[in-house]
RNA sequence: GGGAUGUUAGCUCAGUUUGGUUCAGAGCACUUGCUUGACAGGCAAGGGGUCGCUGGUUCGAGUCCGGUACAUCCCACCA
């Protein structure tokens, strides 16, 4: 035999999917009388490399579209990459600074030139890792979110969802990033909890000696403040309704003012109010009609309008102003106190609650489709707890921000005239004669300077990637959008929830009028063995490619399988490749078996016969479990019972069962019944393991030129008959005892023993006894004989069987064990009799279950008889 | 602060909807014995859990109800 003792992926992996792609077998076009199967890709951003998180997520998607490839659909996974605006322009930003050139040095077109080119060289480089792990999507169709077609289809909803009302531009307090000088979504920053101090400040009231003490984390910003506010029902303070204080330092009056808002219990009662740079101030200060004066800059210095430490940085301002009240007496006591801030999750920077113009999408009226049909299971979300999770955030939605101080994106289509009046259009010319129809000047107008936010092209990504022209002429009839969508499956990580698959089913229901997909997996987070989560600051990240190269891309993608259910963490553990790419050796060299074999006309011994009944019975019974667990996304549940219908019970019984003496050769009937299964067993295994299966497809016999596994028809459901089960059950039961007793004795399996049968003489004659006899090897079965002194004996299903062992082992240790079992068995019959003498028991328990009690009685008291014979016969 | 989910073998997880033969399971790890003519990346056998804790309902609770501890996640972000 030249094959290699073990299966190397390296060899075979290129080869396959070099031809797949070259046969076409992954694309996918309208096919009216088949059933369309389409997945999209969660697009990676354009800059990235893969990690383990992708592995895991696009594994799981090429399992879903090439089982339902084999089940004869037109399997549809539509590739493709982000633009991700604020992490590309990060990432140029950096590639610029090392040649020495600033942004700031750059024109707009100077710095997307140079962007372009960026992405043309690097972007995309995790497509072609993607190809790697085997992925089978339709590369003719990838996409790319700033694709012209699809620049156009942003800027046409935009436009829409202006026009129908549903974006507007505000003035609204948002997070600001001083160091990225951008405004950032809610949902990227991280709050953390960081040691700070309280600063209890005394402010002069005025017209009197007396003063009202403030607590402020941020005493930097007193000069913004406009307001004290009091609990109306403060008892403490009633002495300052309507009265006036002066900010310390710089001497501006302020009113104080009451609202319930304030916490009597925490601080002092009182709290400063500062509208232009605190988020509760602003709504606090809209409702009571005060100022906003607004002291910082965009890099998060102070203003003239602070009128002191102008220039200086805020946290410096906040040292020095520290300083600066304690010389002036203003400080009553400090304190340290814990305060939850937050972060930019791309600079780091603390992020500045700021008022600025921005674009937003008014969301409450249209999200509704989006929460009743995840609600009521239109779109599934597996798991399903996650219902909870989007209930909760689409009923307390707000509007989203949508305008980002970027270059790289989708440039937001409005133009300002010289008088700062504003109109929504695609061109220059349109906005011209916008401005002329509203009798405004339209002369030396100037486009915003604002990109859309990353999540405003993706939300449209399972339209557009079949028709970028539906939002703006409606569906002209494109037969692939008709055909392919609404998708099928999404798979994707819980931690976009929000940001991409609500918003996607937004969309969806605006521009189509239905749902996006049907089922929505959640996958989720691949964290280290400590359940740290994988990161580059870290370290604790593996390089999916370099893993690919140990293990076999088949061994990574099992691995990564195997405990992996829906909804949680992975724990990863390189352990899990190894385990997977020892199933893939496991496969091989059952196929090495196999192939080994010399086949003769000779008649099918009965062993055969039956062994190859109860495989086809056993394989049918988990094809239907394995039917099961991928119609509810149990994908590891239906890789293990792959995993051990192949190993268990095709390895380790079936090929037992069958296999040839050393030498001899197999009847024909028997070995073309082992290739047949063996072929079905690839095709089950192929949709996890795509590399060998493929290869050991052809190995298995010769092909014809379109005939590859991965377009081959997925085995249909068949019947099982448990009788045929239930019959094996028993031998494998009796060929484990056998091996038990030869263990517990130490016999050697080479040695052959006699056994004899009791009770059971049906079985005289039947083909059972030659497997046990060939599996248990067993020279001799003898048919109800008193059994010999220093017998072993054990009952199944009644059955008595007896295995002399003519004094070869020791009495002693023997006999202990079988006490020590006969005592277990003793108290189980206590517990069941107890049960059983219990009236009230008996008068309630379902018969079913009564006879279930009274079965176990009297299984159990032959167990201690047969038990107490192989004692006494010592 | 509000909400959700989880706690079952050394580890990662099934099982809880519908209480009683899938009821105490799986994989890995572990122990013992095997140079077994496919595979030591292997074979065979085995050990291991009072199902977080605590009350209750019931003839009977991993499963239902109350309480409690701990963990994780989401939302909000009280100066």
């Amino acid at each position: 035999m030249s094959l290699s003792t073990k299966y190397n992926p390296g060899d075979v992996e290129g080869k396959w999917y070099k031809q797949w792609l070259e046969k076409g077998f992954f694309s996918a076009t309208v096919k009216p009388q088949k059933e369309p199967y389409c997945i999209v890709i969660p697009p990676p951003n354009v800059t990235g490399v893969l990690h383990m998180g992708h592995m895991l997520n696009n594994t799981i998607q090429d399992v879903l579209i090439r089982r339902a490839r084999m089940l004869g659909k037109e399997a549809c996974w539509v590739p493709g990459t982000d633009h991700a605006s604020i992490a590309t322009e990060a990432r140029v930003v950096a590639m610029l600074r090392e040649k020495g050139i600033k942004k700031s040095d750059l024109t707009r077109e100077q710095f997307l030139e140079y962007a372009w080119e960026w992405k043309e060289k690097y972007g995309g480089i995790i497509l072609e890792q993607l190809k790697k792990l085997g992925a089978s999507c339709d590369w003719n169709r990838t996409k790319f979110t700033m694709d012209a077609d699809y620049y156009d289809a942003v800027i046409d909803v935009f436009i829409d969802l202006y026009r129908k009302g549903y974006i507007y531009r505000g003035l609204r307090m948002i997070n600001w990033d001083p160091a990225g000088k951008t405004a950032l979504s809610d949902d990227e920053v991280n709050y953390r909890d960081v040691q700070s101090k309280l600063f209890y400040i005394n402010y002069p009231i005025e017209g009197s000696t007396e003063f009202v003490t403030i607590a402020t984390v941020r005493p930097e910003t007193i000069m913004a403040d406009t307001a004290i506010c009091i609990n109306p029902n403060d008892g403490r303070y009633q002495h300052l309704k309507g009265k006036r204080v002066l900010i310390p330092l710089i001497n501006r009056s302020i009113p104080i003012i009451e609202d319930e808002y304030v916490t009597m219990e925490f601080g002092t009662g009182c709290l400063k109010v500062t509208p232009a740079h605190d988020v509760n101030d602003y709504e606090l200060g809209k409702k009571h009609n005060l100022d906003l004066i607004d002291i910082l800059n965009e890099d998060g210095s102070l203003n003239e309008k602070a009128q002191i430490l102008v220039g200086e940085d805020r946290f410096i301002a906040r040292k020095k102003i520290a300083k600066l009240l304690e010389e002036g007496g203003y400080i009553n006591k400090v304190e340290d106190y814990k305060s939850n801030v937050g972060f930019s999750e791309r600079t780091d920077a603390v992020i500045e609650p700021r008022l600025s113009m921005q674009w937003f999408v008014r969301m409450k009226e249209i999200t509704k489709p989006a929460l009743e049909n995840v609600m009521n299971d239109t779109i599934r979300l597996i798991p399903a707890k996650f219902k909870n999770t989007y209930n909760h955030w689409m009923e307390n939605v707000r509007d989203w921000c949508i305008s980002r101080q970027l270059w790289w994106g989708h440039r937001i289509p409005a133009w300002y005239n010289e008088a700062g009046e504003c109109v929504v259009a695609r061109t220059e010319e349109e906005a011209v004669a916008q401005f002329k129809a509203n009798n405004q000047k339209a002369n030396s107008l100037k486009q915003d300077e604002d990109v859309l936010d990353t999540w405003f092209s993706s939300w449209l990504w399972p339209i557009a990637v079949f028709d970028c022209s539906v939002f703006k002429d409606g569906n002209k009839g494109n037969t692939d959008l008709n055909y392919f969508y609404p998708t099928n499956d999404l798979v994707t990580a819980p931690e976009i929830l929000f940001f991409w698959v609500a918003r996607m089913i937004i969309a969806s229901y605006e521009y189509r009028n239905t749902l996006p997909f049907k089922n929505v997996y959640l996958t989720g987070i691949v964290r280290d063995k400590q359940g740290r989560k994988m990161s580059k600051s870290l370290g604790n990240s593996p390089d999916p490619l370099e893993l690919m190269a140990k293990y076999g891309a088949d061994g990574v993608r099992t691995g990564m399988l195997f405990s992996s259910p829906a909804g949680n963490d992975l724990l990863f553990d390189e352990k899990l490749c190894e385990q997977g790419r020892n199933f893939a050796n496991k496969v091989w060299n059952a196929f090495r078996l196999v192939k080994g074999w010399n086949t003769e006309n000779i008649v099918q011994p009965v062993e055969n016969e039956l062994a190859c009944t109860w495989f086809e019975n056993r394989r049918n019974q988990a094809m239907a479990e394995l039917d099961d667990h991928f119609g509810k996304f149990r994908i590891s549940d239906a890789l293990m019972t792959v995993y051990k219908l192949i190993w268990e019970d095709f390895c380790s019984w079936y090929l037992e069962m069958i296999k040839p003496g050393f030498g001899k050769p197999i009847d024909q009937v028997t070995y073309d019944k082992a290739i047949s299964f063996f072929e079905s067993l690839l095709k089950i295994l192929h949709p996890f393991m795509p590399f060998i299966s493929e290869e050991l497809w052809h190995e298995l016999r010769p092909r014809t030129e379109r005939e590859y596994i991965i377009v081959a028809e997925w085995p249909a459901a068949m019947p099982f008959d448990t009788g045929v089960l239930n019959k094996a059950a028993f031998i494998f039961e009796a060929i484990t005892e056998i091996r038990n007793t030869r263990n517990a004795s130490n016999l050697s399996p080479k040695e052959p023993l006699k056994m004899v049968i009791n009770n059971n003489a049906s079985l005289k004659d039947s083909s059972f006894l030659a497997i046990i006899k060939k599996l248990g090897n067993i020279s001799e079965i003898q048919f109800n004989q008193p059994a010999a002194p220093g017998s072993i004996n054990f009952v199944i299903q009644s059955t008595e069987f007896s295995i002399p062992l003519n004094g070869k082992v020791d009495a002693g240790a023997q006999r202990e064990a079988l006490q020590k079992e006969i005592e277990y068995h003793r108290g189980f019959l206590t517990a069941v009799n107890k049960k059983l003498a219990n009236e009230r028991f008996m008068n309630s328990a379902p018969p079913e279950v009564i006879t279930m009690e009274k079965k176990k009685k009297t299984d159990a008291e032959a167990k201690i008889n047969a038990l107490e014979k192989s004692l006494s016969e010592l």
